[in-house]
RNA sequence: GGGCGGGUAGUUCAGUGGGAGAACGCUUGCUUCACACGCAAGAGGCCGUGGGUUCAAUCCCCACCUCGCCCACCA
């Protein structure tokens, strides 16, 4: 067996031992600067055999970096460091977000406080202020992003508004314009009186809400009757301008061309007819607002209504209408309803649930509201979009987001761009005020292109700051110039996010990229789930369940946290996060830590040559087992890892390390090394650093921090200059395991463990050695367990194991068990016999009951028959090898 | 109204057409010279309900119940 193809020597120096106790914040801060002056986190595109690249979902600089940054911050930094580790290229691109009107809420919010407002400052110096804010908000986002440990490029950092991005989306926005695909239209849309902008489609969230249905009653003129319309709005009645029953509706056939009166105004308006009347809702008929409901918008455009606007940007009554003006839009509707039924033309009033809009930045209700916006035709851009998933060229992870995407992408419904903030990319459109052109432009302009006048405005509306996003990938790697990291990087290789954003960011990107990049954006995207509380809350400010990822850094260390996030996300799982699972993330970290120790402590100077080591003694049965499951493991991990199946790859490296290293090898090892021969201890401790070694390797890219401090204080990491992230490849083994030793071994350690229940169940004290005597007729098994002798003695306290058959009269002195058709027998006083027989008898239960489902399998004839010939053949054996147990058992 | 995901141990989740698993929690025993942030042993589950396919179903199919999420302009 050659372990040691990647012919790495130990060093002759000592290395440093590591203290009692773990402290992070020893470590931690002083890694991550190592790594950024060993140059850790750069690229080289020259030298490495494949190329690997992450753009960060950026932040928003509203704040500081909540749990959910801290899973996605967590994944793409394993995934990053795990490529590093494998030898190829990699560039994760920081950045973060101006987050429009976000950002623009919170500065605003920031000025309340202060007493003032931003229309006191002016657009200039407001914007000013948040270009401050920004600064600290980086900052401060940044400091989080190191202290996670992420291995960003800080020489690629960007901003979505910075100077390069802002190019980037001048271009975007030029060349949709150019080719018709941005457009400026009246149309309803969705406004926030609170945030006094428009707001696109997907960012509007609707929730049920309990309410009322209000039955109004409009007179008929030339007649005493009248048609009652149902509204949940009622204030809106104000704009009215029709009422609309369906042509079919023979209630209302009677009134088809007559005009009914609006009350509480006084306008005289028609009834019209229109198929998109549902009879049967409400009374069947309905009252038309053009300028306050979309689709009425639409059936007034269709009826050549005119659209009465009766409300204001602040959602407030306007002049037009005396008796409410100035009226908030909320007691408007109280007091039309007052008014209404003063007059006796409320009917009723029900209630009623339904679902209402609210702004997804500040919570309140939007209003659909009559403006002049500028829209993205989104049609042309989406087929694409569409194709290259359904095409494979990118593929969602886990998959069933795919059907999530294309859905959204084939109902596709223009975008709404423009928004009526200051902080923003500011619509890079010029108007001519001489001779009306319009144009749009990458640089800013001072005359009209078309007649030359400098009485030119640009527009004063900003963009919705996702159009911005959307060109992530590209503005990021420098386009539209074609730039080397543009051409190297792009398309990146996976995009790592949350559900919340597909739409809003994902789906974007996939327009721009193909439009813009002529290519998918990225390969991969990973949708990991959110972040919960350990009731399974969501994490979020409004519930006050949050918890600050600086805080666990800060008890924990980040490797905790890291560990804790890292092994809870399963595929697309939500993650859990309590102080229980900080905890355990601890806890290994710990146990890691000590495992370290200990083999320093053991072994401070292994022996220079491992090949030399391991050539002068024989492995036993440990190393090769542990060998084999040690590759067996790093198999299994990278293979996860190219899945990007982390948790299922921590989990397999995690219980091969606490489980397979530390529970069984060490304890194996450091008994042997206690009577070693010069030669064996050379070859045992070469192998402990070994695995040590290799272990620390496959845990770095999940805690990168503590991974390195013990790479550094082991021999061969002293002896380096940089640290492991820079040099360290995965190591590259090309035995195969060894399945004989691992049959043996799991025979042994299941051999131990029934040692260990018999001492258990009869209350052995620990520290009282007994003798097994142990009866088989199986000489490779006798072969295997006098080679492991000295395991189960000191593993089991066992003083002395004699082979050979118990003679009958002798038996009841005995507590005995059954493993692998191998009969054990522990000596037991008598007095201790009532938990022997209770142990045996509930022993004999179990493989009773497999005996009888065996047989019954074996009995039914169509088994036999249908069954697969090895399956039967199997039952068989498991019969004959079950009998055999239970006789010995019942015998007893 | 449409769609998606889940229902397996106390909890959070793996899992496979042929003997139910892990982690944490729990119980018990251990100051065993790396680690009590530890070691060892143990208890605990009609694998949501009903039907179907099959020699065989926790797994595949159908229906239902249930929890959660998303989408949709029903006043």
């Amino acid at each position: 067996m050659d372990i040691a193809k990647d012919n790495t020597d130990f060093p002759q120096d000592s290395g440093t031992s590591l203290p009692k106790h773990i402290d992070p914040t020893h470590y931690e801060a002083k890694w991550y600067q190592r790594w950024m002056d060993a140059g850790c986190f750069s690229t080289h595109p020259e030298a490495a055999p494949s190329r690997f690249c992450i753009v960060i979902p950026p932040p928003n600089i509203t704040g500081s970096l909540h749990m959910g940054h801290a899973l996605n911050l967590s994944l793409q930094d394993a995934i990053i460091r795990h490529k590093k580790l494998t030898g190829a290229d990699v560039l994760w691109l920081p950045g973060t977000d101006h987050a429009g009107i976000a950002t623009q809420n919170v500065v605003e919010k920031q000025l309340m406080d202060e007493g003032t407002h931003r229309a006191d400052l002016g657009r200039e110096r407001f914007e000013q202020r948040v270009w401050e804010w920004k600064e600290t908000a980086q900052g401060r986002i940044n400091d989080q992003l190191r202290k996670l440990g992420a291995a960003v490029d800080w020489r690629m950092e960007r901003f979505t508004f910075d100077e390069q991005c802002c190019h980037a989306v001048r271009q975007a926005f030029k060349t949709l314009y150019d080719e018709g695909l941005i457009y400026k239209d009246m149309r309803i849309i969705n406004w926030c009186p609170r945030c006094k902008t428009a707001l696109s489609d997907i960012e509007v969230e609707f929730e049920e809400e309990g309410g009322a249905l209000y039955y109004v009653s409009y007179p008929v003129e030339g007649t005493s009757e009248a048609i009652v319309v149902a509204t949940t709005r009622p204030e809106t009645m104000l704009g009215d301008s029709a009422v609309a029953v369906n042509p079919d509706d023979e209630r209302y056939k009677k009134f088809h061309d007559k005009m009914v009166t609006l009350p509480l105004v006084g306008r005289s308006i028609p009834v019209i007819t229109d198929d998109y009347v549902d009879r049967q809702f409400g009374t069947g008929a309905l009252k038309i607002t053009p300028a306050h409901d979309p689709y009425d918008f639409e059936i007034g455009k269709k009826h050549n209504l005119p659209a009465y606007c009766m409300m204001d940007e602040d959602g407030v009554i306007t002049s037009d209408y005396p008796a409410y003006t100035g009226m908030d839009r909320f007691a408007c509707r109280v007091k039309v309803a007052v008014d209404l039924k003063s007059q006796g033309l409320l009917v009723k009033q029900e209630v009623y649930r339904h679902s209402v809009g609210h702004c997804y930045r500040c919570g309140i209700a939007i209003e659909p509201y009559l403006s002049l916006q500028w829209f993205v035709r989104m049609k042309e851009l989406a087929e694409p979009a569409a194709q290259a998933v359904r095409d494979g060229r990118t593929r969602f992870l886990p998959d069933r987001w795919t059907k999530v995407y294309l859905n959204w992408m084939d109902n596709i419904r223009d975008w709404c761009i423009s928004r009526q903030l200051w902080w923003g990319h500011r619509i890079p459109v010029w108007t001519c005020a001489d001779c009306g052109d319009i144009s749009a432009s990458v640089t800013d302009i001072q005359e009209c292109p078309n007649c030359s006048s400098r009485n030119i405005s640009q527009e004063d509306d900003v963009l919705d700051t996702w159009f911005s996003s959307g060109l992530w990938p590209l503005s990021t790697l420098g386009w539209p110039n074609s730039t080397p990291a543009l051409k190297t990087y792009y398309p990146t290789s996976i995009l790592v996010t949350g559900f919340d954003i597909i739409f809003f960011w994902v789906a974007r990107m996939m327009m721009f990229g193909l439009k813009f990049g002529g290519d998918v954006p990225f390969r991969d995207v990973l949708i990991h789930g959110i972040v919960r509380d350990a009731e399974g809350t969501k994490m979020s400010k409004s519930y006050g369940n949050v918890i600050d990822p600086l805080d666990i850094i800060d008890e924990y260390g980040a490797d905790s946290l890291r560990f804790s996030c890292l092994s809870s996300a399963g595929m697309g799982q939500d993650v859990y996060l309590s102080d229980e699972k900080f905890r355990s993330g601890r806890n290994l970290c710990n146990k890691l830590w000590n495992a370290a120790r200990f083999i320093l402590m053991t072994a401070p100077e292994p022996p220079s040559d491992l090949q030399k080591a391991l050539s002068e003694a024989a492995l036993d049965l440990s190393d090769r087992w542990i060998l084999s499951r040690a590759k067996e493991t790093l198999d299994e991990a990278l293979a996860l890892m190219e899945q990007y199946d982390l948790a299922e790859a921590l989990h397999k490296i995690y219980a091969f390390f606490w489980h397979d290293f530390c529970d069984w090898y060490l304890e194996i090892a450091k008994n042997r090394l206690k009577n070693a021969t010069e030669a064996e201890h050379n070859m045992i401790t070469s192998i402990l650093h070994y695995l040590l070694r290799w272990i620390l390797t496959l845990f770095h890219p999940f805690i990168p921090f503590i991974t390195e401090e013990i790479w550094q204080a082991l021999p061969v990491g002293a002896r380096h200059s940089v640290p492991l992230l820079a040099e360290e490849r995965y190591p590259q083994f090309d035995f195969a395991p060894d399945d004989e030793a691992i049959r043996q071994m799991t025979f042994i350690q299941g051999l131990i463990r029934n040692v260990r229940d018999i001492r258990a169940s009869l209350s052995i004290p620990p520290k009282t050695k007994i003798e097994l005597l142990v009866s088989t007729d199986d000489s490779h098994k006798i072969q295997t367990m006098k080679i492991c002798e000295s395991y189960i003695s000191s593993l089991s306290g066992v003083s002395r194991i004699q082979f050979g058959r118990i003679k009958d009269k002798d038996e009841n002195r005995y507590a005995t068990c059954i493993i692998d058709g191998v009969e054990i027998f522990v000596p037991v006083p008598s007095e201790m016999k009532d938990g022997e027989t209770e142990r045996l008898e509930k022993r004999r239960k179990t493989l009773s009951e497999e005996l009888v489902r065996i047989e019954g399998k074996l009995q039914n004839e169509s088994f036999v028959q249908k069954a697969p010939r090895e399956v039967v053949q199997k039952e068989r054996e498991k019969l004959v090898a079950l009998r055999d147990d239970l006789n010995k058992i019942t015998e007893r």
